[in-house]
DNA sequence: CGAGCGCTTGATTGAGTTCAAAAATCGTGG
DNA sequence: CCACGATTTTTGAACTCAATCAAGCGCTCG
């Protein structure tokens, strides 16, 4: 049976690239129809608020996808910039040329349930953000994806938690301080 | 071309139910195979935290589906309780079921724009959680869902906002006073 | 080697919570 | 249909967690 990055290479408007650490695939206001598969390397997404501050909205590694669902779902122009964390190696691809691909009904199923995982994921980061601390959702953080802390900014990491880079570096203080 | 609350009527496991305001389809801890479709109503999911505090996961209204995606999907004990804000009509169906249901492709990938767009919206909620204050979550509640105030409690738009009862309370009194 | 970036640490501030109590609204039984 | 108890909403005061502001240290890479 295929697998996504087989079925991408099949696809003629799909094209591996190759990127460098810093450089945008995406910038907000852009045209958002494009997604991309991380083959190899890692990228991060997000936005800008109106007070000029970064919030990372997601990291994608190896065989993960990302893009921006909401301003292609809701046909605006982006609102998620997606740069590039370390050299990297991925496969571009238009969305609605992805969704209207002939490919078998168990392809869509697969497809299907990865938005399912992804959905989980996304559910598990809502209720988070609802209810728990800042020490509760870094703690959280490390026990899900306990290798990016090594490669990831510490900096970023506080952008994706949703707390400012002094207040992870205290927690981070304080951690230590209690072993 | 079917629409999904007839093709859910199809499936012999699929069951029509009326339920009271109150009622629970889902507790916490409970097998989470379950999901459903609201076709006239409006039901909530939340989780109660660890200091005992509820928080509302969603709403669903008419046209919508419910159910705790997460739990499902890691295949977990429900982490969601799912009751009923007002008398409703429901189609409740096994989610596992659903997933192998013999569909057209055509189905499938109209199952799959409905998991995008649901995607899209909790992209919006995550970016909001981390990027907005109360006063611009609840103006934002608003603009999106303007007939709910109407018929949800403040405490569970609170809830919903992932701040206190009395915090909106506050938050509403401003904005009636600059009017 | 120095300028700039990232991380740490401390002092101060502020948005939202907690606690408490009064006012408004709801719903149910008589 | 009204009355009364229960639940919601409002209001106020004290408090808390994390944000902001500021200063210093250590790397690195140009």
């Amino acid at each position: 049976m295929k697998n996504l990055s087989e079925i991408l290479s099949l696809d003629s408007n799909a094209k591996i690239k190759q990127i460098k650490k810093g450089e945008f695939l995406q910038r907000e206001g852009a045209n958002s129809s494009q997604a991309f598969f991380v083959k190899k390397g890692l990228l991060r997404s997000y936005t800008i608020d109106n007070k000029g501050k970064e919030h990372i909205f997601m990291f994608a590694t190896e065989g993960w996808m990302i893009g921006d669902i909401e301003s292609h779902e809701f046909n605006q122009p982006a609102k998620l910039f997606i740069d590039c964390i370390e050299d990297s190696e991925i496969i571009t691809f238009d969305r609605s040329r992805f969704e209207k691909m002939d490919i078998s009904n168990d392809e869509l199923n697969k497809n299907n349930s990865m938005l399912f995982r992804r959905l989980a994921v996304l559910q598990r980061r809502v209720i988070m953000l609802m209810s728990s601390t800042a020490k509760e959702r870094y703690e959280f953080f490390l026990e899900t994806y306990p290798e990016l802390p090594n490669r990831v900014p510490q900096r970023m990491i506080a952008s994706y938690l949703g707390i400012t880079p002094e207040a992870l570096s205290k927690i981070r203080g304080e951690i230590a301080k209690s072993k």
